[in-house]
DNA sequence: TTTTTATATAAGTGAATTATTATATAAGTA
DNA sequence: TACTTATATAATAATTCACTTATATAAAAA
């Protein structure tokens, strides 16, 4: 439990979240949205595909994410309690 | 939101509120239930405290603790989720 | 008043965290 | 095949974290 609550009690992870919370998302537009490297944003998304929070699925050259169907009822109200964030989508 | 999530995302502390679930607990009982030193003890207090997921009451030389009455959804969530601990209690 | 007891604070240490830059991999394109 | 593009990995530096031991504070007991 505190392994996932740890995943998630990060600003940068948790604007990731939020930004999945309409569905996938392609890695590349997450530089822009948290104004980190792009090496930043594939450590953090690792981490949260690690404790079972976002799944990934890679296409061609890209990899799209999206929010684990199942989550735990802990990790769930948090999503539901986060803002949607809005951003400019990549062409792929 | 991160800051609370921050402050429930470590055993100890996860511990320190599954104790707290039944009510008020005097500070000296947890030393028992995480096994680490006193002091160790009162800084993870203190962290809970600053989150405002507990709350203090001097009495005399001892302190006791508990849940606050009002939580974010989202700790609430949390909590409700904790096994309680069942620990010896001093005779304060 | 001195001693004991419960808790807090200070200082220090090793481990974990979160970025960075540089480089590797691997798919798509000219 | 060579070049570009998207992502991952490696190495590293700065910061934060969670303990420790030593000491301070403050209330109760002798």
């Amino acid at each position: 439990m505190a392994k996932q609550l740890k995943a998630v009690s990060d600003p940068n992870r948790l604007k990731l979240l939020a930004c999945l919370k309409k569905g996938e998302v392609c890695a590349c537009d997450f530089v822009d949205v948290l104004n980190i490297s792009q090496p930043a944003v594939s450590q953090q998304l690792k981490k949260l595909k690690e404790a079972g929070i976002i799944v990934e699925r890679p296409a061609g050259t890209w990899k799209h994410y999206r929010l684990n169907d199942v989550q735990q009822p802990y990790i769930q109200t948090i999503i539901d309690h986060l803002d949607e964030i809005s951003f400019i989508r990549c062409d792929c």
